[in-house]
DNA sequence: TTGCAAACACTATAACATAACATTCTACCC
DNA sequence: GGGTAGAATGTTATGTTATAGTGTTTGCAA
């Protein structure tokens, strides 16, 4: 079992392989679910998203996908990324242009996300209680609230560490 | 005086008029303050999103901007939209690519933009005790936080009245 | 008035995203 | 198997958002 979901993760050392197998095995099932096809495209492109903890843009896929030699267009990218993240595989970050897969089963709506302004290492934070809150300032406005989109940038903890380790030898 | 941070506001009647002069005003002392000039064409620019409680994308306001007969480049546009963003005069709605004049005077940082689906009215309410609530979670996992996008789509008082009467009706 | 820095005008291009339509694949019925 | 409807893909083109680069004008002060 991997720690995923924990309030630390990804920033914590963890087998990355297994976290990866986890992702794809959980895609399969959203699709069996859904009675939608794994197909091999939407298959890469959750790799190439699965294979770092942080988020990639369309574009970015569309010149790391040379599976078969072939370079798709952006067109059949953005395909697999609506598919994806209808079902919830995979999120998109508005303050990057970019896409991320999604790290916690079954969690799918309600997500924090935080974003390393120096490596884009990203952790998404279960934020259900932050949102009910959200949605409870917004009802007293008279507001009826749909989605949410809570995004915040700033230093990972490595990141972190490493600029206050400069500061402190200059 | 207006109405204006009150957590209702704009989605109550108010004399827009006043609000617009009020943040004009409040633009030309934010210049003041900065060494800078309210020249004519950040002057037009912020007339032009302040005309409306709601967003303008940067070429929504090329169209519009018909100042002395002349129709702007996008990069004049965008520079005025970037200076006025350093002032916190407007924000940018990441979640529509568009750009928001200010409503909340003294407070440029952690708002909370409540975005109609329907109408396109922003409202910016205060969100600082929500910020401190994200920075606290968020450094429980070790994230030191820079800047936070808090946008909400959903429906506004009126058009959400409208909808249940609609749909009352059939 | 000369010189400097800020702002502007203009052109081009980068970066992100979708429309439209033809073709291929897949599941299912006959 | 052969036909067929719907899903997925391949391909081309275009729409939309944002920035880079360069030269000119403007405002201000020494
Ligand atoms: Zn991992
Ligand atoms: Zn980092
Ligand atoms: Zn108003
Ligand atoms: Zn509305």
């Amino acid at each position: 079992m991997s720690d995923r979901g924990k309030p630390d993760f990804p920033y914590r050392q963890h087998d990355h392989q297994v976290c990866i197998e986890e992702c794809i095995e959980r895609a399969e099932a959203a699709c069996m679910d859904h009675n939608e096809h794994f197909t091999e495209n939407r298959r890469a492109v959750l790799e190439l998203l699965l294979a770092g903890h942080r988020p990639l843009g369309a574009y970015e896929i569309v010149e790391q996908f040379d599976w078969k030699n072939r370079r798709p267009a952006p067109a059949q990218i953005y395909r697999a990324l609506a598919f994806l993240e209808s079902l919830g595989l995979i999120h998109r970050i508005a303050s990057r242009n970019a896409y991320l897969a999604c790290n916690r089963p079954g969690h799918q709506k309600g997500a924090i996300f935080l974003v390393c302004e120096r490596c884009e290492l990203v952790a998404e934070l279960e934020g259900t209680q932050m949102l009910t809150a959200i949605d409870n300032l917004s009802a007293s406005s008279g507001f009826v609230a749909h989605t949410h989109l809570i995004e915040v940038s700033g230093l990972c903890p490595a990141c972190s560490d490493t600029l206050d380790f400069e500061r402190a030898e200059t």
